[in-house]
DNA sequence: GTGAAAGCGCTAACAG
DNA sequence: CTGTTAGCGCTTTCAC
């Protein structure tokens, strides 16, 4: 591979001049310029990018913390956020954590030690030992999705609250009274919230919040399934389920369906987050869409700037959090007169 | 953050004794040892990787380029690649080439320059001057799913000619005569190899292959969509349906059931790869599984075996092709009298 | 065993 | 405008 000692060789000038050529092309002489760059592309030169991190102690690499690649929405966000870093002249490095704030940790100092330039990363933690060590870090950071609470960064994500609000607020409007919701971990930002907007619809309605009705499902889809087995079975069973992801959506669904009650005759079930390929289940479900693109445009821009600014941590903390669309589907419907209020 | 030169001052050497240390700890006498060991955790310190790779000319990352990073199938298989990786003290930098060739050599390119230790490829060129740039790259390179025929190169994958034989045998086997298959880009390899298990199949029962019947779905769910629409309100239209990929039998599936066609009753479906959220679609989809994190650990470590080798190019080029499993649903059943054989 | 020194490829003063 | 020079942090001969 051709070096910038080779260029400036084939171009008859100093190796200093080659950088600058491309740096600064105003502040060589145009013929100079010239004659680096046909040196630059005969012998098809790239500088080292290994080279240009160590001396400038910054690499033109963001990395990307998530609690899980293989979920459709983080596929789906990793895709956006790499095309963007990608036009904006970054490579993009991800690593999944498992959703272990100790792995997290671990992660972000093998990528910090990579000299990043900046991170987007999940937050999985709440100890405020695992506060500090966010706050602490000198790389740019983003948080997305998830959010850890107090810490002075930037932030992005679709409004989680008002998405699971918006769904209880349905399911009451329909007439049910008795709504469980299957939750993500609660010590978990999105699963807390969730819980809040579920909690504010039902206290707006003047109705009481039953805590038997709020079982953990973990954000996983075999857990829901179970939770919603024993759900189901109990005497005083709910009339409307709201699951708080697609994937516990799924399991839920496939619970009900063996224990052989109909969705939406004699459940309803509505859930939060976009599944792609919703179209084709029977019901279809009544859920909020996330704008996942968006997400990660914005969140790959918030990070970039911060990046390329000159005082990085100066810039007060920035936070777009972006409205969900309901969409009705037909899961969701009156409660029958059996076990309806 | 420091640097080896804090901690050979602090525990009193030079530095190239401190690298020794780290290298090869049998070199230096125990008490050195000791004394680096201590000197280099008081001061957290961490070898800088850019250095390293600088100097010797080679990272520690690998890097993955897929056609969608968003699909399930690429999902599953990054989460695995990571983790292996990972154990084997790798970082894993990947990008979406979105199927195109152009992108991939471009990224390629980049990949290169960052000194990559090694890719991990999901090629989707078939051009010559494409295949002599991939055989040309002097990093280790190994296919994934995806293959350049001829070039060689490791490569892993699961036998996906098989898979299409053994769902043509299945539906032949119900006494369907009229079997459509939703293909893939024909110029991609797997789009290739399921037509040929599909041909194979029909030939080995002696039945006709009517081009008439295959259609493509360009691995894509809309695309799918409509072709099966088209597929379906054709006079002579099949019994049996075969997707390609998971996602073009949803599609098809969909527009099934919006032209009010029963499956299995009306028409019998099958599909390739394995949907994880598959047990709540109705029917449950006949399909051969392939054992995804089998072919992300195999590949990843084809990938750094070809990496840690003293001689890469030496080693004859590696290959493993897992045999599917399949699956018999709910959506496949002798065609009914009426459009039957 | 340990240290001095060269150099990986590049950038950024600083001279000229 | 262009060249010289001093590193960035590390590895690796080669002496001692």
């Amino acid at each position: 591979m051709a070096t910038i000692k080779d260029v400036a060789q084939t171009a008859g000038v100093a190796i200093s001049t080659v950088s600058l050529t491309f740096a600064n092309p105003d502040r060589v002489s145009p013929d100079t310029a010239r004659r680096v760059w046909k040196a630059a592309d005969l012998l098809g030169y790239r500088p080292n990018p290994l080279a240009q991190s160590l001396k400038r102690g910054r690499s033109r690499m963001i990395g990307v913390l998530v609690g899980d690649i293989s979920s459709p929405f983080f596929g789906r966000l990793l895709k956006a956020v790499e095309r963007r870093a990608l036009e904006r002249g970054y490579l993009m490095i991800v690593a999944d954590t498992d959703g272990d704030p100790e792995r997290e940790l671990e992660l972000l100092d093998q990528f910090t030690a990579q000299r990043i330039a900046g991170l987007l990363i999940s937050p999985h933690g709440s100890s405020t030992a695992y506060g500090r060590r966010l706050s602490a870090c000198k790389t740019p950071l983003v948080m997305v999705d998830h959010r850890f609470r107090g810490a002075p960064l930037d932030y992005v994500a679709s409004d989680t609250r008002m998405a699971a609000r918006m769904l209880t607020d349905h399911l009451i409007n329909l007439g049910h009274r008795r709504i469980a919701q299957i939750t993500g971990p609660v010590q978990l930002y999105t699963a807390a919230e969730r819980v809040e907007g579920y909690k504010e619809a039902l206290q707006a309605a003047g109705l009481p919040v039953n805590d038997d009705l709020l079982v953990d499902g973990r954000y996983r889809d075999a857990e829901s399934y179970a939770q919603t087995m024993r759900l189901m079975t109990r005497a005083d069973r709910p009339t409307a389920i709201l699951a708080a992801s697609n994937m516990m959506a799924l399991g839920a669904l496939q619970a009900l369906q063996e224990l052989g009650y109909a969705c939406p005759e004699d459940v309803s079930l509505a859930t939060i987050d976009d599944i792609p390929w919703s179209a084709v289940i029977k019901p279809k479900l009544t859920m909020v869409l996330q704008d996942i693109e968006q997400i990660a445009q914005v969140s790959a821009d918030y990070l970039l700037d911060r990046v390329e600014s000159t005082s990085p941590d100066k810039l007060t903390p920035r936070e777009t959090v972006l409205i969900p669309r309901l969409f009705i589907g037909s899961s969701t419907a009156p409660p029958s007169s059996i076990n309806g209020a």
